[in-house]
This record gives C-alpha cells, structure tokens and sequence, in this order.
DNA sequence: TTGTAGGCGTTATCAG
DNA sequence: CTGATAACGCCTACAA
C-alpha cells in the first residue's frame, strides 16, 4: 500500500483535486470547503511530494554547498555565513561532502544536476577540467568559493592567500623571527599551490630564505602531527601551517618534543577557523575571510538564480590576521 | 529561453524520446542510435531533471542527516560514519541544519516531507511531542539518533550516557579524585537531561556528594568559557564536562585562572570527538560511540527503506572511556 | 467558489 | 531495436 496522493484525500473529502490543492496553498475556499479538506488530509496522514510540486512549480527552495571535509572547521565558519544568507532569502540549505578526490568533486556536480536543489555552492579543493566542464554543464547555478581560471565563466569568490601569507611573515618579522618554516598541505591542490607561492614571495619580500618547506598528506590534524618530527629538523624559529588543522597537529609535537610556543617556536594557523580560538595556546591565524567569502558567495549565487544571464563575476576578499598566543 | 528536455533532444537527433531515454540509461541501443543521441545531447547541453525522473522511479538516492550544530565535531564523527555505510548502499548524504529550538526541527521534518529524500536521519536536541507527531507524519523513513519515547514507534539508537558518566567517575576516584563538579548543557534538552540524572546517579554510587554543578548556555565552546569562573567556586580537584566543547571552553579558563590540568584539576569531556584529542593537554572523554551510533542509525534507515513495516528498533550504544592526559 | 483537464520531464509498457 | 503513449503527483488555466 503506497502513501495517498492527492486524489485520494480529494475522494475522501468528496470534493475535486484542485479544491484540495487550493485549500493546502492557502487560497480562497468555503470555511466548509476548508473543513473537510482538513479532515480527510488529518486521517488520510497525506503528505504532499515536494518533487512532484517543484516539478511543477519550477523551484526546490533547497540551495547545496558542497565541501571537501566537513571535519576542517573552515567549512563551518563558511558554513554558518551561507546559511545566514540563503535561510533569510527563504532558502533551505543542504551541506554534502565531496571528499578530497576531483573524481568525486565532478561526480557530485554532475548528480547534483538539475532538480535536487536550485544551485551549487561549491569550495572545490582540486581542480581540473572535467570539474569546470562539469559545472558549466550542470544544468543549475553554481558559484564557486575557491580558484578557478577566468575562462571558466563562472561566479567566484576567492581568498588573497599571498596576501594573508605577506601579513604572517610581516607579523613574524616584526617579533624577531627570521628562521621560518612552511608546513603546506599537498601542494597539487589549489590552496596548496597558493600558499605555497604566497609563501616564497613573502619570504622574498622581506629578503629571507626559508628555514624549510614540509608538505602534509592531507590538510588534517592527523597529517600536521605525522610530519611534525620534519618540520622540527630546520631547527625554525616560527613555522607558518597552510591551515588551523595542521598548525595544531605540529603544535602538539613541538610541545612533544620539548618545545614551547612561542618562546621556542611560534606557529601560525591559515583561515582562523573556532579551532584557532580554542587551541591551546590560542592560535594565531590568518583570516582568509571565511565567513565573509560565504555570504559573498551566498550572495552571488542568489543572484544568479534571479538572472541567469548576469555576467559573472570574481570576487576577492581580503585577509586580515588574528594574533593570539602561538606568537609572541 | 528554458534548458533543453528529452523532447528536445530526441527531435534534434530525430528519434523518439523513449529512444533518448534508453540511451541515456544504457540500455540497449544501436550504435548509430546512440551516437546519434549523444550528439544531440552535446549540442544542446541537455541535462536530465532529477526530479522528474524520481518522481518516474519513485526514488531520489537521497538520504538527509538533520544535526543542530555543524559546529559541534561530535557530528563530523557521526556523520563520516553515516557518510561511509550510505554511500556503500548506492545513497548519497545530505546535511543540515536544525538549531538547538524544537520548532525549528518540526520545521525541518516537516518540510523535508516526501520528495527531497529516501529517509531521514535526525539527531534532535530537544523533544516535544510535535516532533514525534511532525516525524510520524513526515511521509518518509525517519531514524532517530537520541532519545524518543518508545510509544513513538520510531527506530532509534542512542548513547547510555549514565553508564558513561560512571566510567567517568569510577576513573577520576581511582586516580584520587573525589571533589568532582559537572559542567553541564542547557538542562531542557535530551541530553542534558539524561547527562545530570547520571552525573548524581555515578557519585551516589560512590557515596560522593557533588562539588558543584553548572549550566551552560549552550553545548558550545564560548558557553564553556562563559561559566568556568563559576565551575571553579567550588574549588572542584576534578570537572567532568557534558561534551567536549565545553570541556575545552573551560580548561581554558582553568589555564587562565592559573591552574593546571590535569595536576590541579581533571577535566574530562563527553562524546570523544576529533576536538578531545586535537586539544591540548588532549582531553580525556567519554566516547559515546558516535562513530557506531551513526553507522547503526544508518543501517535501520536502509532497512527501514527496505521495508517500511518492520517494527521499530531501539538500539542502545555501550560507552568506553579514551584516557588521555587532561586526568592524572 | 468549485471542478475538469492539460502539462511539468521522465521512465516503462506495449506494440510494431 | 524502436516508437508512441500512459503514468508519476501536483498545480493552474479555464470553464461551469
């Protein structure tokens, strides 16, 4: 026995389909009309189908972001801004993981087409040309929180990376720390490559030689930790980490090793993500703008869905830093 | 202009749309046949709408995870179990949002009603009976990740958070600690609740009398820092904490206060999420078996898909204690 | 105010 | 192997 559809709760009522649509979307109907619409919905336990509703009506109301990992508490501080943006627009978010793959990433685009949600948002962490094929083909708005080339056609909002690097180094430099270490994420990844270049550059402003360049497998804890013992062996005076998760995860070995920070090594996380403020000793960051590149995001993607034939646009949100007790 | 549908594509390629359709979803076709419709898809960037095609099939291979606070890493563990035994069925996960209010989680079941998704996964924070009744009413398979009555009829796995308060309490008296207060949640919720009725149930089974007992705003972070200065009144030499955020919210007002964890006051947490080990000293916690509760839950909502009129299942979930070195 | 009927885009059945 | 056609469940002119 399947559920009862509309036409069900219309016999029972002994009235038409339409009276019985009329009634639930709130339309003008008799006060007895409306009674035992009511009556025979209550006992029928009818639920409309929403797909068979936006089928029709055009619209899901629902928007998706997708992330890489819902484990990094970067994606909750975009998370919580997209969230803000869309619910007020009357909106329903839904939040779906891609995983670090690009294989992935492209498979979830392409399912993602057309009908579960009226756009995509979408932080990609790799990317490649099946991906903004993917995307340009996949039937619903999608705005991008990340890089991605020009030619692509498409919203995106992005981070200044470089920038964000030039204020740690800056911040360093200004303590007296000359010696610094780079602990990246895999470097074939678009924040990696990013921040990796950002780094050199900074470095190269300020006429310094790194102390050493680590490359983590993941951007995780797990990952900062496991090579932890590698960063350590340039002897650095302050290590700069691709993102909070990894800055934590060499934290806990430096103190491991005997060390303390700041005194013997300051550390300094990349997206100023609640774990910065809630590690121990609080982490100084860099701000790349999380939540602001969110609701910016969020934006854009409303928009679109307006007017699908805006031009897109790209836009960068500028860093700050937020210096706590990992620098001295 | 509207996006190209399958009548499009088969009058572009010149063939009928059932022909478009099986091609699509190879089934067997010639090779001019196929070629012909690949072509005419390519030309006219068609993209087939999902919903249509669920509301054909009568499945979407959709399954929503509703948690309250994406920022809580007790959900990140749950949730990647989830994630793992769902997508292994042929599902894809959705996540989203409820809040910590009950009507926003009514809100939630009610509007994911038949059509967005196979089933629901929820995990509420506070119960009333309009939930159960919005959950019973949803139209679709609901598993319940918490507390419901029974009468509900509603599959359910949940935490035994008594029993886990006691491997808290059994810990901290073997190691000499018998001055112990309890930093709780907010009170009116399920598991603040169920955490406090433990809490005096542990330290009666050890004739102790509480050294004091405090609640939070929140399950947060912030909320923990809020109210550690009140937790310490009573100079505890040991705080069990209703969950790991605000375990790690307090320590840090413990370390600022001057005190030492674990040498002047234990600290353990509750749900041994990826923060307990992340955070420094790396929290002792009660693992409340997220990671099974998720892959549990996961599995009756597939069952329950299955087949939608075997009776509910209420599984309870044993906790074990991860000893790490915020207690002595 | 209410009912009838057509169509949203797809898949599945059933002839050819 | 292919094509026409009837659903899937709902909304909305249009007609009564």
């Amino acid at each position: 026995m399947s559920r009862p559809t509309i036409a069900a709760v219309a016999q029972a009522a002994g009235v038409s389909v339409a009276s019985v649509s009329r009634v639930l979307n709130g339309l003008p109907a008799t006060e007895e009309m409306a009674e035992r619409v009511q009556r025979a919905v209550e006992q029928l336990g009818y639920v409309p189908d929403s797909r068979a509703r936006s089928l029709k009506v055009g619209r899901t109301f629902q928007l998706t972001l997708a992330v890489a990992d819902v484990g990094n508490p970067v994606y909750v501080t975009m998370m919580r801004a997209v969230e803000e943006v869309v619910s007020a627009a009357g909106y329903r978010l839904v939040v779906t993981t891609t995983g670090a793959d690009v294989v992935d990433e492209v498979a979830l685009v392409r399912g993602m087409a057309r009908g579960y949600a009226d756009g995509l948002l979408i932080s990609p962490i790799r990317v490649d040309e099946d991906l903004v094929k993917s995307i340009r083909e996949c039937g619903v708005p999608v705005v991008v929180a990340g890089n991605v080339p020009a030619k692509a056609g498409v919203d995106t909002v992005r981070a200044n990376s470089p920038k964000g690097m030039l204020l740690a180094v800056d911040h360093l430099v200004a303590k007296g720390r000359t010696h610094i270490a780079f602990l990246n994420g895999p470097a074939d990844t678009v924040p990696g490559t990013a921040r990796a270049k950002g780094f050199a550059d900074a470095l190269k402003a300020h006429d310094l030689q790194p102390a050493g360049e680590t490359e983590a497998a993941d951007f995780t804890f797990a990952a900062g930790r496991a090579v932890g013992g590698e960063v350590l062996r340039s002897q650095p005076d302050a290590v700069i980490c691709a993102n909070d998760l990894l800055a934590v995860g060499l934290m806990h070995e430096l103190v491991g090793a005997g060390l303390r920070v700041p005194e013997d090594v300051a550390v300094v996380g990349m997206d100023d993500s609640e774990l910065a403020e809630q590690s121990f000793p609080p982490l100084t960051s860099v701000n790349l703008g999380s939540a602001e590149r969110g609701r910016r995001a969020a934006e854009l993607l409303l928009a679109r869905i307006e007017d699908n034939d805006r031009r897109p646009r790209r836009i960068v949100v500028q860093p700050s830093l937020s210096v706590r007790r990992s620098t001295p």
